[in-house]
DNA sequence: CCACGGTGGTAGA
DNA sequence: TCTACCACCGTGG
């Protein structure tokens, strides 16, 4: 099931399973979505999607999230759910490195791979992949275009000191 | 600034 | 299996 998301920076588009919300992306970005049908959404599915723009637009203003629907993470593996859940407990305004996130896993030496999790990260925004920067505090990458992890980090007061343009 | 080796996990052949 | 990627990190010119 595919819903859109108006938001001021654009249309963001939702997609949920049977489970609940399970792919996020960008306004413009092409990223394959799970479509299963054009069924018209069911009671449980706009409840969610309700929950969805909240938080989505709280986000984008750089507010806490008071809610979220329930996460199709079931597409991920288990190394990648473990480090999708460590960086959901990044609070607002704060960051962490690849490598302090691969300690807090308990896999200090996984660094690289923690990057190739968060860029497998199917719901950018709401897990909050763009809390995770390089080591020196330099930006790293992102999937989804570095402008938008700029942009969340600095909505939310996050402190950049190097920018690494 | 750049080069390089050591890492762990993933996708594809 | 084996291999070639990586949103990394430290060290060393």
């Amino acid at each position: 099931m595919k819903l859109e998301i108006e938001t001021k920076d654009g249309t963001f588009v939702a997609y949920y399973s049977t489970i609940g919300l399970a792919q996020l992306n960008f306004p413009d970005d092409q990223r394959p979505g799970k479509e299963t049908d054009d069924a018209p959404a069911s009671a449980q599915v706009r409840t969610w999607h309700s929950l969805t723009t909240k938080a989505l637009k709280a986000m984008l203003a750089g507010k806490k999230i008071t809610s979220l629907p329930p996460l199709d993470l079931t597409s991920g593996t288990d190394f990648q759910r473990q480090v999708w859940n460590g960086m959901r407990k990044i609070n607002l305004g704060r960051t962490k490195s690849y490598s302090e996130l691969a300690a807090a896993i308990a896999k200090p030496k996984a660094v690289r791979a923690v990057g190739g999790a968060c860029g497998a990260n199917p719901i950018p925004v709401l897990i909050p992949c763009h809390r995770v920067l390089a080591a020196n505090q330099k930006l790293g990458g992102f999937s989804s275009g570095l402008p938008w992890k700029r942009k969340l980090l600095a909505r939310e007061g996050a402190p950049l000191s190097l920018t690494s343009d």
